[in-house]
DNA sequence: TGTCTTTTTGGTAACGTTCACAATCCGCGC
DNA sequence: GCGCGGATTGTGAACGTTACCAAAAAGACA
């Protein structure tokens, strides 16, 4: 079935069958220009007659580099590799694809069961670059990464508390700005922002900003609902909503929509109109951000912002070759997604 | 705040400084047996004085081998890599976790747009194995798939329409048997298959076999609700289950529970009982296979079956590293989720 | 004590590429 | 006709490791 295991050709065959010393080889296949046009051809020629591809081991142990990108996505601590967050699968997903458009391949790992990448990678020299996916913000992971010299560079979705490191985010103003419009376009007149500011979830405060903006924009004042701090489950949004519609729906301090920081605590919101009877998206609109699965199976389905995984792969990506430490920092364009709960009428 | 970028000290430096010539640094290290323990100490002690780590970019060129494994991940025509089915991302997760396990690494790609991956890392020798995560049966993939000769293995999820592939899938027969033996114990005496037989959807057929294994052992006979050829979508579920309704839940071909062979269309066909206002799971028990999202959030919750990710990913690693071609094909068991669809009370 | 195994170690040559530099070729102007 | 730049090409040496073989050291036995 296989015409016998010969080995590979290397870049001496090539140079044989094509007349021309190996060096020169090299040349010809790697786009250098100093090459004469007729032996460029005469030696792809030869190397498509044998089927010949570089060995890139060889060419990067000379050459001194890896193009190889280590991705690193860290699981919560006794989280199985099957229990990620979908959101981060598709990030992992649009890394890949997007390295591989740039000439890099990656080499993927799952941060469980402590292992420690991060060392292993930087250490072992083995990548160009380090980009980490993370699902949570507080890991000991955190300090590993933080602690590693050298000069690969190093990249981090969702951020980390650490300001030292490159990161890209959604863009979280955009995206809240986003929100209040869409709200106020949907005919609501008093959307109330939901979460804590000012806890280490800096997104919700950005959030915040950027609906304080769309607001004030509409010639509007901001509305915040208070949550515990750093909120960030279904319960604490089903008991901020309790707390609002205690305090009711009109007259001062009234509200007729709720963006919620996130979408766990949209989900919870709904649950407490649903449980006081009160009707959504009719006499109350709820969006949330994430794009969380459960948000499309509720009823009804949550209105929601989430930035597009592809751009932000793409954005890693960017930023980790980026040669320069410098600013790499950079926002990822958040979309609304619109569904039935914020569809008045 | 980076003690200036010194090159990695080679095998050479920890020779010198451990006093012995560099192959014996590598014999150290390499856990050869043709070294006295004192030496290997000495050298091990000046390795980690250094922070010394073996290239592996060298090694492996010498050595002949790449230490990676190759991960395809499949994506539909026009997919993006964020539209891919969640139980190929868990399962892709525990693939890496289970080769790194291995001492291996991955390399992972996305073949996406048409990308010609399987070619390329089979002819660069990039990698000592290839594992395909196929989300579809019948792409124009699998062809180069096939085509590609060499002696690296290559082992396929989901199998495919080929018979010369190595493939891990899930068992089938034992699934079907489960299915039956569940949907028996909660009660309900005459429970039907939906799903069409001999297409090249080879799992259907298997999981009717397990199925219909499962009910003559119960002493009762298989029954096979006719759905068109291959059919796979939630729309064929709900035609198929509408057939049936039409002729009778009593009587002769009469029924009280679905088995249908995904998810999909078992989700069909609790539609199909909703809109003929028969209750799930009261008069009809239903249940799929896949575990899809939806289903847990469907009313009632689908009760389904599922592969665990984290053992596919090990059989996957543990086929393709094994030497021979012979029979690496295998067989991951699948355990039952039960919920609301067939909790007869 | 001398020879003969049995460890253990060192020297040298790969693995397949790219890089720096020297050598060659060409046409052109004096 | 001869020397001279500019474009090409060849030569030789890395990159850092492991494999092979021979040399040396260490014991074993007569």
């Amino acid at each position: 079935m296989n015409g016998g295991s010969r080995r590979r050709p290397t870049s001496f065959d090539v140079a044989e069958r094509a007349g021309v010393s190996q060096p020169t080889v090299s040349r010809a296949l790697s786009g250098s220009p100093a090459i004469a046009e007729a032996t460029r051809r005469k030696v792809i020629e030869a190397a498509e007659a044998l089927g010949y591809f570089v060995d890139e081991r060889a060419a990067r142990l000379r050459r001194g580099s890896t193009g190889t990108l280590a991705v690193v996505v860290i699981c919560r601590e006794g989280d199985s590799a099957s229990s990620i967050n979908p959101f981060a699968y598709a990030l992992l997903g649009s890394v890949c694809v997007a390295a591989s458009e740039k000439g890099f391949e990656t080499l993927v790992s799952f941060q469980a069961r402590g292992q420690d990448f991060f060392g292993h990678y930087q250490e072992q020299g083995r990548a160009d670059g380090l980009i980490v996916i993370g699902t949570t913000t507080n890991a000991p992971a955190w300090e590993h990464f933080r602690g590693i010299g050298g000069d690969t560079r190093r990249v981090a979705y969702w951020g980390s508390p650490f300001d030292e490191l490159d990161w890209v985010r959604s863009d979280n103003v955009a995206a809240g700005r986003l929100a209040a419009e869409h709200l106020l376009a949907a005919g609501y007149r008093r959307p109330c922002f939901l979460g804590a500011l000012n806890t280490p979830q800096v997104q919700f405060t950005e959030r915040y900003e950027g609906y304080a903006q769309g607001m004030r924009d509409a010639g509007l004042e901001p509305c915040l609902a208070p949550t515990v701090k750093a909120a960030t489950r279904e319960e604490e949004g089903f008991r901020a909503a309790r707390g609002l519609i205690e305090r009711g729906l009109t007259g001062p301090g009234g509200f007729d929509a709720i963006f919620a920081a996130c979408d766990a605590m949209a989900l919870g919101a709904i649950e407490a109109f649903a449980a006081a009877d009160i009707q959504v998206p009719g006499e109350v609109g709820v969006m949330g951000f994430d794009d969380l699965v459960a948000g499309r199976f509720s009823r009804p389905p949550l209105t929601t912002l989430t930035p597009d995984p592809a751009e932000a792969g793409a954005a890693l990506v960017e930023a980790v070759l980026e040669g320069e430490r410098a600013e790499a920092r950079r926002r990822v364009p958040v979309s609304l997604i619109a569904r039935g709960s914020t569809a008045r009428g």
